[in-house]
DNA sequence: CGTCCTATTGATGCCACTCAAAAACCGTGG
DNA sequence: CCACGGTTTTTGAGTGGCATCAATAGGACG
């Protein structure tokens, strides 16, 4: 059920069969997610956090004008909303893409783990960090990068994360993200990420179409997004 | 010594006698770094982190063309990369904008505390996470707001993290940045800083000069910059 | 098989960037 | 105390990347 985000901690440390043990038996019950539902609210006080079983969910804040940026998009494995844990209450929205179901672990578990299972604390720590990590990423993207830069380092992070988690089939990974989705993500417009995938289509660099992503040259992709996965944190270390 | 350190926790949640005891005495020495020194470099292995005594640093990101991307201006108090505790080693590096003091924390005492201190060691997980909700806003800023609401947004954020450990003068405050360094955070260039700047004096919402912001008309500014401290989280509850 | 959402393209406009240059500021040494 | 060089601030002129407006085509679904 939490394969995924046992694959994602294993890739980063151990985890020893108690701590899987511990981790799966704070989870209280699955919860199916329809497409475009938001099921964490910013600034409402909560009491659980949520493990993204299989789906696409986003993380992302509405702004007074109805526009939206997007902040992070999680993968299977990814723990949500673990900030809700020391922060109690979260600062932006959280909408499944497509249905997608999510592992519940109330906070109750969560502040058990940190007084009994110091190593698996690190963990979950190390898993927020590593959100933090994505956060100044994308920083650094929409304030330096350019429009195909921007979207060129999006699709290399998110092949890089489904490849973690083993939801690639080599330099192809499904995306059911439509060109708004994108357009929100990267702080641009729908129009723009149009024009720009058109560009990767001619420089036959990436093609992204029914929601399916092809990466047809990975190391020129990269070179035109200078992405570099050293802010993934994929070496495997004791924490 | 790390007096604002404990100022911005309680803020936030009660420290026991006991914890500021221990993170007390967590600290293994005090190190003054000179402005424009970069003392936390991104790739390297850490074995220790660094609160913020006084003077004012900020972690950014380097690009290929030379520009930087400044991706958090730290104020005293804040535990500046307990992140690289988790990570071992961080995505950015981190330097002093002007003459500064840091308490070092080696990451043993900080493993200690994850063995023995679950409160505490919640409540430094929290700092970290609060540092995530501030990239958040900034991704918010740079991905949709125009550059005089950003310029505000971002002269709101430092008043409102300023005023919690106690270093401002009514809606006045230090500020020892250049515009240059402003543009860095901002992703925009010190030239267009400088014209927004001008255009707030004309406008008589806040100056900028000598070091020194000083806001003239609080709500004003809050309203350009569409500014909501909830992301501060600086409401007191346990954790 | 009509409706709604998404993708695509063209025309036009504007916000912020680039280039250029002068003025102000600041620390340093004579 | 002032001369000096380097950095920062300020302003002007011109450019360009991405947004906006407008409209059609394509696809998914009931």
């Amino acid at each position: 059920m939490i394969d995924y985000a046992l694959n994602k901690l294993r890739a980063r440390d151990e985890v020893s069969d108690t701590e899987e043990a511990v981790l799966r038996s704070a989870i209280s019950h699955v919860m199916p997610i329809g497409k475009d539902v938001t099921f964490v609210r910013a600034d409402v006080a909560l009491t659980s956090s949520n493990i993204l079983i299989d789906g696409l969910v986003c993380r992302y804040r509405d702004m007074a004008n109805g526009e939206r940026q997007v902040t992070e998009v999680h993968v299977p494995g990814d723990f949500v909303d673990l900030h809700s844990f020391p922060l109690q209450r979260l600062d932006h929205s959280i909408m499944a893409l497509v249905p997608s179901r999510v592992a519940v672990v109330p906070h109750d578990a969560l502040r058990a783990i940190t007084e009994t299972q110091p190593h698996l604390t690190r963990l979950l720590w190390l898993a927020t960090t590593m959100d933090a990590a994505i956060h100044r990423e994308w920083m650094v993207s929409m304030g330096r990068r350019s429009a195909l830069s921007r979207v060129a380092h999006l699709l290399c992070e998110l092949h890089a994360r489904f490849a973690v988690v083993g939801l690639t089939d080599g330099n192809s990974y499904a995306l059911p993200l439509t060109q708004i989705d994108l357009a929100e993500c990267l702080g641009l417009t729908a129009i723009h990420i149009n024009r720009t995938l058109r560009e990767f289509r001619l420089r036959k660099l990436v093609t992204f179409r029914s929601r399916r992503v092809v990466i047809a040259d990975l190391p020129a992709l990269q070179d035109v997004a200078e992405f570099d996965d050293n802010y993934l944190f994929l070496d495997k270390r004791p924490r």
